[in-house]
RNA sequence: GCGCCCUUAGCUCAGUAGGAUAGAGCACGAGACUUCUAAUCUUGAGGCCGGUGGUUCGAAUCCACCAGGGCGCGCCA
């Protein structure tokens, strides 16, 4: 495969003169040189940095610097033109004939245009991790969403990536499922659960009724064999099996969505292989384990505090603020042992980038889980980066809608899934940066307006297809694409040459959002070019009279077509045809 | 009290590794349908980038402090 991104390209003729100018910059202020579209067109289709960047180091002025770039750039074959601007700015213009040709290249590579060359890193994206007590609600949506078009953008930068669910199996919130399933199989034997209820600390915590399928399913197979036993007897049976079932709900949750993880990851399994002693003895090898008494916490302490002697990790050798700790009193272990021993696991499985989607709620977890990779990396590259997302207000007529899990009346994902369809809700919860809060507005959802972007995106492919339908019979085969000289159609010829290096970009930055982005302001600059051949009949695309022209255009079109569906599949979002 | 995230136009938000005159949409003003679907487009107005200092050729972006909003804070996962 060749290099698609023409921005790397270039990148790679400003670095190769800048060396021939200045010998010997050191490396990390070569990595700070950088190619960039211009805001502007007046600037040229690109711009570096490289003579600013430069200058300080090479005890040079940045002008006469970037006047010696400008100098060895102009002979470089498809720049038309390079100058100096501002305070020392390469400002680049690259020949139309080399634009021009972004369109084949585009046209050869279909959807895989923009596709990274591949990388040797193994990449672990794990996201939803929902506790399997129940269906999910929209509060996994955005982690769900965000998780799945992460790992897409990834993969389409051309890394080797995988998509993984870990299940929360082993802890006391799957024994209180069982309870709350046992209460449904009574029910389901006509028996009051009454008596049982009460003997349960807390109560029945799963109150929803999704458990009565469940309930009725283990009266079928056992009958009343367990209506009359201690606990004990039945607590595993209840627990695995409602553990299965309430996974079967997830799973078609997530596949109404369009998610599917390539490894579901039981805590369970991993506790009960011994994995968490596996997982925790590289750190009591290196000492990073002790015995120890907590300080309380900084300011009010809570009313029972008291001091407790319990296993801890050194957290803090690794830039956490306190020490974590592996081990309750009583000698279990906690959750985070039991994270430690997942985290290992991966890197024991090959993955050396973890990227773990979180709720905001579990923002205090980040730098713990993090000092430890960097613990069990011992030196190794491994990296855990955790995207955390924040909380979703789902907003109807301006008011939130309600939402809660108490009261059993809480807005399950499908719920919203049926009111406005996956590609709404992927595609909206996809507008907002993961970290920041969004309030997802069901009226926008499924207007059939701008302020619709899903459909603002759709509609624009489907404008697309309506051209290349109509196309069929006017298209000649030799585009000839020089005829391609209009404002905006260079325009969309630079907006579609962008896509490769907003892959790598938005992949090295973990944002998919800047995919919807992208791709909102690419429907706009379709939608406008629609408009101009309204305005004036000649830049139309489908020109009677002139075969050769049409078929230029249509290549462009088509070449639109594909980065759309492009930039759509990276997001999970379905292109539609037409709109009728 | 401590930690993390957030604060950009009336509203909802972008801002591409510190780059040039801070950008969109909605709402508001003025325009464009004998069509490749006007479900769209063009154009105007609208800003102390929460505040104050600092770092440097250059700061919405980085650092410090302050104010406001959210999340979390030793045997819950």
């Amino acid at each position: 495969m060749t290099e698609q991104n023409l921005f790397a390209v270039v990148r790679s003729f400003v670095l190769q003169d800048l060396a021939a100018l200045v010998p010997g910059l050191p490396e990390e202020v070569l990595a700070r040189v950088e190619v960039t579209p211009t805001k502007d067109a007046a600037h040229g289709d690109m711009a570096s940095n490289a003579a600013m960047i430069a200058a300080k180091p090479a005890g040079k002025n940045p002008r006469e610097l970037a006047a010696g770039l400008v100098a060895a750039l102009s002979g470089r074959p498809g720049i038309a033109k390079a100058e100096a601007a501002g305070p020392g700015f390469v400002n680049i213009m690259l020949d139309q004939a080399l634009l021009q040709a972004q369109l084949p290249v585009i046209l050869a590579a279909g959807e895989a245009y923009g596709q990274g060359l591949p990388r040797g890193a193994k990449v672990n994206v794990e996201y939803v991790s929902a506790n399997p007590t129940g269906p999910l609600h929209v509060g996994h949506c955005r982690g769900a969403v965000v998780g799945d078009a992460l790992a897409n953008l990834l993969a389409k930068a051309g890394h080797d990536v995988t998509k993984e669910f870990y299940i929360n199996d082993a802890g006391a919130q799957v024994i209180a499922l069982a309870r709350s399933v046992y209460v449904r199989y009574l029910e389901a034997l006509k028996l009051s659960p009454q008596a049982y209820i009460e003997t349960v600390q807390g109560g029945m915590q799963y109150g929803g009724a999704y458990l009565i399928p469940v309930g009725e399913a283990l009266a079928v197979q056992y009958g009343d064999r367990f209506a009359e036993m201690p606990e004990a007897e039945w607590l595993d049976i209840f627990r695995d099996f409602a553990v299965a079932k309430m996974l079967d709900l997830i799973r078609e949750d997530l596949a109404a969505l369009g998610v599917v993880h390539d490894v579901f990851s039981s805590e369970r399994a991993l506790v009960q292989s011994g994995g968490v002693a596996r997982g925790l003895a590289s750190l009591l090898e290196q000492g990073l384990i002790y015995r120890g008494v907590l300080e309380p916490p900084k300011g009010k302490t809570p009313d029972d505090w008291e001091p407790r002697e319990q296993e801890l990790f050194r957290a803090t050798q690794f830039g956490d603020d306190v020490d974590r700790p592996i081990a309750k009193s009583d000698g279990s272990y906690t959750y985070f042992a039991n994270d430690i021993a997942y985290h290992a696991d991966k890197m024991a499985r090959g993955f050396n980038a973890m990227i773990d989607v979180w709720g905001a709620d579990h923002g205090g977890y980040v730098k713990r889980m993090q000092a430890a990779v960097k613990a069990l990396s011992a030196g190794r590259p491994a990296r855990l980066d955790v995207v955390l997302c924040q909380i979703v207000r789902v907003m109807k007529d301006g008011e939130p809608v309600k939402m809660s899990k108490r009261a059993g009346t809480f807005v399950e994902l499908r719920d919203l899934i049926d009111e406005v369809g996956p590609d709404a809700v992927r595609f909206i919860m996809l507008m907002r940066k993961s970290d920041a809060q969004m309030d997802f507005d069901l009226n926008a959802a499924v207007a059939q307006t701008r302020d619709n972007p899903v459909f603002y995106v759709q509609y624009a492919h489907a404008r697309c297809r309506s051209v290349l339908r109509a196309a069929a019979s006017v298209a000649s085969p030799a585009a000839v694409l020089a005829s391609l000289t209009a404002p905006e159609e260079m325009a969309m010829i630079r907006r579609l040459m962008a896509w490769p290096r907003l892959v790598e970009q938005a992949a090295e930055a973990r944002e998919p959002h800047r995919v919807a982005f992208f791709l909102y302001e690419l429907a706009g600059d379709f939608h406008a070019l629609w408009n101009a051949g309204r305005e004036n009949a000649s830049l139309r695309f489908l020109q009677e009279d002139k075969p050769e022209e049409t078929a230029a255009r249509i290549a462009l079109v088509e070449a639109t077509a594909i980065v759309l569906r492009s930039g759509l599949a990276v997001l999970g979002v379905k292109p539609v045809e037409e709109m009728r």
